[in-house]
DNA sequence: CTTGTTTGCACAATCGATGGTGCAAGAACT
DNA sequence: AGTTCTTGCACCATCGATTGTGCAAACAAG
């Protein structure tokens, strides 16, 4: 690949060619010359060296030194999915407003992967890590803990330092009323019309069941165990739990409950090998807001969990001297059907 | 935040501990230690002394030394969305595959603030850069091109290094045709009745607007200039465009070509303001996938652009000793409506 | 028992930036 | 003129790992 490339200037050179000293080099460019009682005139001449050479300073060299690099980690469990993109996105620009960098990287859920990762941000001497969705957030503390890494959990908690998370619990009670008002002005839902698919034993999950149950308990009257799907997250494991409930009673229940977004991915690939038709009285309430689904042939409510308000919290917390290991719950919006929401990306000019 | 962490473990508290010298150690750690003649022995007893302090080296102070870091770069247009979530999730994994740090950053689809990014990156030695769908490949390249790192384009081609892309005059062409095909059974369109939004002058636009025209020329017999609607990336340029078509024609043309899922969000927010009946003749071409676009009231035929081979392709060119700066296609890949493929995401197991 | 080899490792310079300390020249003051 | 400040900068150790070089001890050969 191209390299042509001479090396790069370093303080070094400019001393040469200014001739002052590395030191001095150093100071005028990152700004502490005013404390070092460096001239003005100066640093007008380094500055202006440094810019007709095209100086960048090696931010490895910086960091050894300093012990901090400048980089900010967000450890996500899977980029492709709009959540966590758009997670990854609002992340960025809130880093990149601190004039740091920000570095997202994702662990598949994998707890052990979570910790090896963690391991290798810490390696590069990360300033702070952002531990989002993990598997075993406490696990992931435990590695920052022993290189005195400043972090914080963000959709999943831990228990060991301070988390940001979506209110489930009032998330799950929202969708799961809005499911059965929808049915109300026709043929009202029974309570074993009404299942939830997708998710596994985290807390996330376990809020939002609760939150279905408790409404299905106080509006249905009623809370059968057998309408609880839990199903991990893989699409296609959902999908094998839907066949399942279709080949042994001939439909879909009417109302849907579906635990993430790519858990509903999992519908589609259900749906995918039956007709439409078949679906024509389907109500679906997803925990994830995407535009595309919110315009299926069917009514799709989905709650938008507050992406912004979360990174948001999570920098404020972050920064507190001695922060408690609480929760911190951030309240999602209930998403009715045919919306299209703006995101991140409209903060952005489209330069044409 | 926690940081009762006492100091990591380095080589020379390791030197100290097993008796032996900094740079002993360092070989064994580092794998050089057989070229280096130390005993078997030697090694062993500093690899375990290593375990039990929990010794991982730094990053900073070895990428310092031999300017490099084990860093690779992606540089994306943005993450929220799926196609470039897509990419980041398989440009993870083959990075990783390698025993390398992926390090991925988006820049907004601005050339500037993509020179910029690119410099930042530099800063930190990282060891190769892979430019995705920037807005100026080029001046990404200068910057590269003056630090002497290996980089290639990706979606979007440059000209001074090779460029993996997706066909798009191929793509175009493909989806212009199953456009005008879905009608052919009923009332075949009128070459007025097919248009395109979205997209501007890049290289992936041209090419499809190309396409295109071409097959409109040749299946419908004409290509009005009018149908051709660049109006950029923004949703919400888009929206305008279709509220604007609307306005004028009382209706949105039966046929519609869309240059991306994000131009399709703008097609969306028209939508929300009016009923699904107004579109029941409508047939969408999508240029890049979304599954739940894919489930859409409408038929809506999408492209799937070959990830996972631009991806593959990538690192093999990069890896070439002397690469040419010639332009490699990746065919993409027609789908069907109500189509749900797998993913990325498919390859990770679901740990229940 | 001397000379030549091989084995096994230690030493020290180096990567580029940072920041504490020291010191000369000029200004201010007595 | 002598003393004390202040200004303006240079010097040097340091961060942690890599790597070229040198050298003693162990061993083999004659």
């Amino acid at each position: 690949m191209a390299s042509s490339g001479k090396k790069k200037a370093t303080i070094y050179d400019l001393s040469v060619l200014s001739g002052s000293s590395p030191s001095t080099v150093s100071a005028v460019l990152n700004g502490t010359w005013q404390k070092r009682r460096i001239k003005e005139s100066t640093a007008e001449l380094i500055r202006s060296l440094a810019e007709t050479h095209q100086y960048t300073a090696n931010r490895q060299a910086r960091g050894l030194r300093s012990s901090r690099s400048g980089l900010i980690g967000l450890l996500l469990p899977i980029h492709d999915n709009r959540y966590f993109s758009s997670m990854a996105q609002t992340f960025e620009a809130h880093v990149r407003s601190k004039g740091q960098c920000p570095i997202v990287v994702s662990a598949s859920r994998d707890p052990e992967e979570e910790r090896k990762t963690a391991e290798t941000l810490i390696s590069y001497s990360i300033d702070e890590l952002f531990i989002c969705g993990a598997t075993d957030p406490d696990g992931v503390h435990d590695v920052c803990e022993a290189a005195g890494l400043k972090h914080i959990n963000i959709d999943l908690p831990g228990s060991k330092v301070p988390s940001v998370i979506s209110d489930n619990y009032e998330g799950g009670r929202m969708l799961t009323e809005a499911i059965i008002r929808h049915f109300q002005a026709t043929l009202p839902l029974a309570p074993d019309e009404l299942y939830l698919f997708g998710g596994r034993n985290d807390h996330a999950s376990r809020e939002r069941i609760r939150g279905f149950r408790a409404v299905k308990q106080e509006l249905l009257g009623a809370d059968p165990d057998a309408c609880i799907q839990p199903t991990g997250y893989a699409p296609n494991n959902a999908r094998l739990a839907f066949e399942a409930f279709y080949e042994k009673h001939g439909r879909l229940p009417r109302g849907l409950f579906v635990n993430s977004s790519i858990n509903f991915e999992g519908l589609l690939r259900f749906m995918a090998g039956h007709p439409h038709e078949n679906f024509a009285d389907l109500v679906v309430g997803c925990y994830d807001y995407d535009p595309f689904a919110s315009f299926l042939p069917f009514p799709v409510i989905m709650i938008r969990q507050d992406v912004e308000g979360m990174i948001t919290k999570a920098f404020e917390v972050i920064e507190e001297a001695r922060p408690q290991a609480r929760i911190h719950l951030i309240q999602p919006e209930l998403v009715q059907p045919r919306t299209a929401l703006t995101g991140p990306l409209d903060a952005l000019r489209d330069i044409e």
